[in-house]
DNA sequence: CGCGGGCATTTACTTATGATAATGACCGAG
DNA sequence: CTCGGTCATTATCATAAGTAAATGCCCGCG
């Protein structure tokens, strides 16, 4: 059940079986959402954490004018909101870009959780420090990469995080069921813009698009057009369990 | 000397004088930058955070093709890096704007005094998670916002942001030390169309900007324009110091 | 089988923004 | 005072990206 999220985890985290048992136990039931609908449930109080078990979400702004920003996309295995969170902290604006299913962690439990044990506690800060990496990148992308290289980039980086996550086929195709709409919307570039861009990629031979599945073909070459470069994305070990011992006192 | 810090926490958290005098006691002592110096010490295994106490700074990034973006603008009272952060974490771009001075806050203390204390630990999640709903406002603005206004947004944060600590003058008159070069690179565009969009903005008599001086003339004119909604810096309380009594348990 | 909806694709046109380069204003050092 | 540096301003030209609107494609549903 969070399964995919301690996969992830072990990209940048040392945890022993025991650590992963009780993350496990702290998972909540599960609930669904329809592709499109908003996963919060407006003004409720709020007090757990949101996990994306399967499928794909995002987090969105709606400006006064009616535009669209997305800010982030999450991924199964990817947690919506910071650990650390502060009850009032974070409106949410989650949705749904796809059919998902979602699991609640209790946020006070997590915290106790992460306060007795450092290894646990250090895993969530990498999880939640590597998430602002990516909206960081992010920014950047917005900020000084062109319309191409906004997309080649943001197809390396699905790449990778799906890859963390055992969604990729043969090391270089994997699924991609964001909208040329939504595709807009998270590269701040209109419809049109982004379906020609989307073109120009493909005219370069280094990836195709179809349907829904990406196919990169030129790892190398599409990272150089993107100006990519992984180290934002602090993966550190490869996805290997650690021997399990006992803790160390203090958190390194 | 950390007294600027601390001043912004009231706006956000609620810290006994005991809190506080804790947290003075963690500062270690000051160094002085020139401007456009680089603030990190390259390789340094980095055990501190760097506060800065006076002046202001930026993170930045240099892409490949030498585009530079500045993701984030420090002023005092600021930490430049989150205070769970792990040791390799976060590569140090960070420049002086103007000249600067800092102060730096030995990270395992930190966070062993962070555990000791509910109320400090509550604080720096605030501060920790607003300097992040900021940089995303900022993401928000490279992907929606026009030019001019971008601009108008980021006046209309730094006057909050300056008037939680103290500096601004009569509500609505600020230095603003930041070079349209710069300002280019903080929000993705040209230097000659920061010139541009700058007059456009002074035709509005909404502001001026004369000299390193801003002002703003019709605050609720330049946030229409700008599409500013302040809830993002999350100022809760009003700078006023809470009465010390026994701290309760468990964090909120 | 045919209709409607969601999504992708084109076309034609407009506009915001970028690139280059020259000029001016200011200011501190010698 | 004057030279050189940093920063702001202007002008000209080139281009990336936005807007509007029509068309095509696919697919599920009745």
């Amino acid at each position: 059940m969070a399964q995919t999220f301690l996969r992830k985890l072990r990209h940048g985290a040392h945890l022993t079986q025991e650590n992963e048992n009780v993350l496990i136990a702290l998972t909540r039931p599960v609930r669904s959402l329809a592709a499109r609908e908003d996963v919060s449930i407006e003004g409720e109080p709020r007090g757990h954490l949101t996990l994306i078990v399967e499928g794909w979400a995002c987090h969105y702004t709606t400006l006064e004018n009616g535009k669209r920003q997305i800010v982030s996309l999450y991924l199964p295995g990817d947690l919506c909101e910071p650990f650390g969170i502060l009850p009032r902290f974070m409106t949410n604006a989650i949705a749904a870009i796809t059919p998902v299913t979602i699991a609640q962690l209790r946020h006070d439990t997590m915290r106790r959780t992460a306060q007795a044990s450092p290894r646990i506690e250090e895993a969530l800060w990498w999880d939640l420090l590597t998430s602002f990496a990516i909206e960081r990148e992010h920014l950047i992308s917005l900020g000084r990469r062109t319309a191409t290289e906004r997309l080649g980039h943001l197809f390396c980086e699905l790449h990778l995080r799906l890859e963390n996550i055992g969604l990729v086929d043969d090391e270089l195709s994997y699924d991609m069921p964001v909208t040329q709409a939504d595709l807009g919307d998270l590269l701040g570039l209109s419809l049109v813009h982004v379906n020609r861009s989307l073109q120009e990629l493909r005219a370069t031979r280094l990836m195709s698009l179809r349907g829904r599945r990406l196919t990169i073909h030129n790892l190398r070459g599409l990272r150089e057009l993107s100006l990519f470069d992984e180290s934002y994305l602090q993966r550190v070990t490869s996805p290997s369990r650690h021997q399990p011992h006992a803790e160390i006192g203090e958190p390194a």
